[in-house]
DNA sequence: CCTTCCCTGTGAAATCATGCACAGGGACAA
DNA sequence: TTGTCCCTGTGCATGATTTCACAGGGAAGG
């Protein structure tokens, strides 16, 4: 059944973006023959019709659309496989990319940046902001700050501090709200989202996000109390706190790099210093208590 | 040159995760010299070595482990067409989910949201910030708000408002802070990248991030100025302009779908109350003026 | 009505990729 | 040193894919 290959998807795109074998095959250079087989395999090892087959071409149906849209993303995949190849230079020196949750990167990075900053003005500090494939995007950065139980294996790094999370909605509506906000994406599949199953009924649920600072800025509208990273929702002076941190839900936070740059010595100075930057928060960020 | 096949990439990364062309060989079910013969295949259509050849197999040299993240994002989305292949389910009724950048997930979505939701309580409204691939990814929601100039063909919509952008910097240091903040991943391929560059000269620039949402705390954090979308630059207290918005950035922001879902009525009302939400907030959106 | 054009679909020949068997070489242990 | 093991790399037969050429059918236009 799974004969699995690739490149089928290739042909699948072209069908669906030019509407007939005859078209597809024209743009791929190749004969249609060869399209109609390739449709075949891939409907076949797949079990089931993807396109509409008709005198005037094929089509795809409304429902299998998302399908074309996920081909779309190999694609674009495929496309940043030959960029990245392309430009295969290596990152300028001075200038150093940190990667983290869009969370931690709104909330506390900055302020632990800026000190960095401050004394080395030489270096340019990016962040990136990666909620998801945070695993396999890791290398669009030198440097990653990932809550999490424990790190992949080609990462090294260690813990800086643990992050605490707890309810907080909107502070004039506060305890009156009784609507909640689910987590969504790729928050859905953590045991936040477990423990929140427990605490909401699912029709009690007004919204959701797939993103802790999104989900924030919803509470703040009055949207719905939600569960955040508590040092998150403590910045936010619309929001208030609505129960104590739980501390079954705290996560280490990993400052971590890969394995193969682990040595180099600018890398090991700014992973140093973010450390200690965490450390000195470390109550602000399990509890949301400023020290 | 460009033989571009798609599943070269799945022996490549297979290698690259195994170590060697024996290994690789073995877990694909295929023989050596199959995978000896793609890769030497994916390199010579690329032009060049991605692997280092040793007798004890086949290594990747750190500077090339960017391309296998790359491919890895690929597997990543063929892992996702396989998903959507199996669950070819429908959304649930009753759930509209709503993407965005996300400095409107942020700064304005959520009011307006609200409005909503107190007004049609049955209904489910989900908040997905995407700022990259926004045209591919699409399909994880019913209906897109997005800044852009002009909207991709297979969508339908109707501009709600502009969005204005300004440069903004900590309340404290104001004026004084001469350090800038450039725009890294997607956002360094737009327009705004091209005006940031003719204002602040390289060596002046202290730091970076891939959204406006992260670029605004670490503005905030005295990192340096960054230009913004006005509304997320008036929400946050920290931050103070330090010019008027630029009118020539000025992008409008569209309210679509997908122009086969246009005539779903739930759909249809629910973006008229998007756009009216967005045309009562034109000139905070324009300029950061609150009516 | 017939003609033309573009589409899908199919069978036979040619091409290409794969698997097999084997050569060569380094690593490691006896 | 010798033997073993695992690795890369290569020729050749085989089998799968692709191309080519052609059949059949709907749509548009005279």
């Amino acid at each position: 059944m799974h004969r699995d290959n690739w490149d089928d998807l290739r042909f699948v795109l072209a069908v669906a973006e030019h509407g007939s074998l005859a078209a597809a095959a024209r743009a791929l250079g190749v004969n249609h023959a060869t399209v109609l087989r390739r449709i075949a395999a891939f409907e076949q090892s797949h079990g089931l019709t993807l396109f509409e087959r008709s005198p005037a071409g094929y089509r795809i149906p409304p429902e299998r659309l998302k399908v074309i849209e996920a081909a779309r993303e190999v694609a674009a995949a495929v496309d940043a496989v030959s960029r990245t190849l392309r430009g295969a230079g290596a990152a300028p020196a001075g200038r150093v990319r940190v990667t983290s949750t869009d969370s931690l990167c709104v909330a506390v990075l900055p302020e632990i940046l800026a000190e960095i900053s401050s004394e080395m003005p030489e270096l340019r500090l990016d962040l990136v902001a990666a909620n998801e494939r945070l695993d396999l995007a890791r290398l669009s950065a030198e440097i990653a700050v990932r809550p999490a139980m424990s790190l992949p294996d080609d990462l090294s790094g260690e813990i800086g501090a643990e992050l605490g999370f707890a309810v907080y909605a909107q502070r004039v509506q506060g305890e009156r709200c009784r609507q909640w906000l689910g987590l969504g994406g790729t928050l859905a599949r953590t045991p936040l989202a477990d423990w929140l199953a427990g605490q909401a009924e699912p029709e009690r649920i007004a919204g959701g996000a797939d993103s802790f600072v999104v989900l924030a800025g919803m509470a703040a509208a009055g949207l719905g109390r939600a569960v955040l990273p508590c040092p998150l929702g403590e910045s936010d002076a619309r929001l208030v706190r609505l129960a104590a941190p739980q501390p079954e839900l705290r996560v280490p936070i990993w400052v971590a790099c890969h394995a193969e740059l682990a040595d180099v010595p600018r890398l090991a100075t700014l992973r140093r210093r973010i450390l200690r930057g965490l450390a000195r928060r470390a109550a602000y960020l399990a509890c949301g208590v400023r020290a």
